[in-house]
DNA sequence: TCTTGACTCTCCCCCTACGGGAGGCATTAT
DNA sequence: ATAATGCCTCCCGTAGGGGGAGAGTCAAGA
């Protein structure tokens, strides 16, 4: 006979939960004072108390120890306990991983605009485009539409995107009503979905520019990229393109004077 | 100005989440009507909620999303946050596969003893045991000091274990007393720790026999063997081996008349 | 026998992130 | 005027105990 104290630290279990088990009755002491209150705890129970101890280590609820307790006394009648308890474990673990998976996408984002912070000179540049593999939907409208077209390839193809998100712009000239645009996002892989145009789009030459600032200001960066390909004689060719570095994150919105976009423009 | 049901359709956050929020001061709403206490939300309101929203599906505390509003307005300043989150989602997660896994190993050998229960016809057969890989630790005294040693190895070296334990018997009679015993569990890798022999155990041909039931009636069992043996002119071969199939489970002691030990007799 | 110190008892509040419901006003539609 | 919603606050519940208050108990020393 030992008292709760004692039996508290043979088992290693607390006093409070001892108390707490004994309430639950999952480990009741084998006699209880009837003046006193106190609880004695026969030897015997030790084994009980640490088959409790390691279910709880397996992160059974106390209801569930219950239940196997009461129907089981070896571990072949506790197998489908186990199986269902790994079950519901493994079902966290997924759910865990969805996040983490989401959060490494998050800060992967935000550290690689980071680096175009502190590697972007903000200067009209020459460059090449290699082919990629895209996912897009053609629209007519106003820019402000393109979110749309966004959204419906996030929900539609979201785990094959590989990318930043870019528009093509079809117009030679630019239209604020009734713009030929197409919303499209690089895939890491090919994939189908109603609606939406999976192809491989070509690679460029091209004069670029990072603007930096709310997407309404992005005119006057404009004007700069076509001011240098004039004065370089180049010849443009459609689509051109608008690269959404860094825009609103997927968090927050963010201070749109932070926001990166490069402009493509397409020469010959 | 919505109410708070609007803003609850609108945001999708439930009418009592609303309020608490409000109350731990996560998502104000912009007036409260002094006399009726009704709350009223702005339009401007719906990107925090957004905000919170997406931050809870994340897995933050209220009290994280507190204090991480508080300080950023943008990923770029919430970058710690988001990486302590996922650090701590890691931990959660590696629990909880180390829990998973010890769930598959008792499934996994309670299946295996169900498989030796069917398929064992509790008859002596002989046998060829390949060589194998183990971790020993020999001593001197009675049987049921044994389990010293399988704790021993357990503890140091219990990542590399591949099998059931065994013992083997280096005495050529039975001695209850002073027994010359070696506590062995085979390895899937090879390791070093201090009063542990890890060698390759030979290959061997021998007589076995499964024997049912408490250890302490093992003794039968031994007689079948022997008389087997000496029927044969078999020649036997030192250290012989008993090796524990199914003996007290991880989780419950289970009931001894249901424990299962292989008598291994090398013979020449 | 008395005291003292170490234990133990029950009871209550605390934690998360809300959900459910009771009882009581406010607003709006008929 | 009345009924139907909608909203308010307040209270209780969750899982598994931790922390502590106030009161009773046990064993040993003086």
């Amino acid at each position: 006979m030992h008292t709760i104290g004692e039996f508290s630290r043979i088992t290693g279990l607390s006093v409070k939960a001892l108390r707490f088990y004994h309430e639950k009755g999952i480990l009741e002491p084998c006699s209880v004072d009837e003046d006193s209150g106190y609880r004695y705890y026969d030897t015997r129970s030790v084994e009980r108390a640490r088959v409790v101890a390691r279910l709880r280590s397996l992160d059974f609820t106390v209801q569930e120890i219950k239940d196997l307790l009461a129907q089981c006394d070896d571990e072949s009648g506790a197998l489908e306990f186990l199986q269902r308890r790994k079950n519901t474990l493994e079902a966290d673990i997924r759910r865990r991983r969805g996040i983490v998976r989401e959060l490494e996408s998050i800060i992967a984002s935000e550290e690689e605009a980071r680096n175009i912070m502190r590697e972007s000179k903000f200067e009209i540049e020459e460059k090449s485009i290699p082919s990629m593999l895209m996912a897009g939907v053609r629209m007519r409208g106003r820019y402000s539409d393109c979110g749309k077209g966004f959204a419906l390839i996030g929900r539609k193809l979201g785990r094959h995107i590989g990318g930043h998100p870019f528009n093509l712009y079809y117009d030679g000239e630019f239209r604020e009503e009734d713009a030929d645009l197409e919303a499209c996002v690089p895939m890491k892989r090919a994939a189908e979905a109603e609606g939406i145009s999976v192809r491989e789009l070509p690679a460029i030459r091209c004069v670029a520019l990072v603007h930096r600032g709310p997407y309404d200001t992005v005119g006057r960066s404009y004007e700069r990229v076509l001011a240098y390909v004039k004065e370089k004689g180049y010849k443009t060719v459609l689509p051109s393109r608008e690269v959404y570095l860094k825009g609103p994150g997927m968090i927050f919105r963010g201070n749109p004077k932070n926001y990166l976009t490069e402009i493509q423009i397409p020469i010959e």
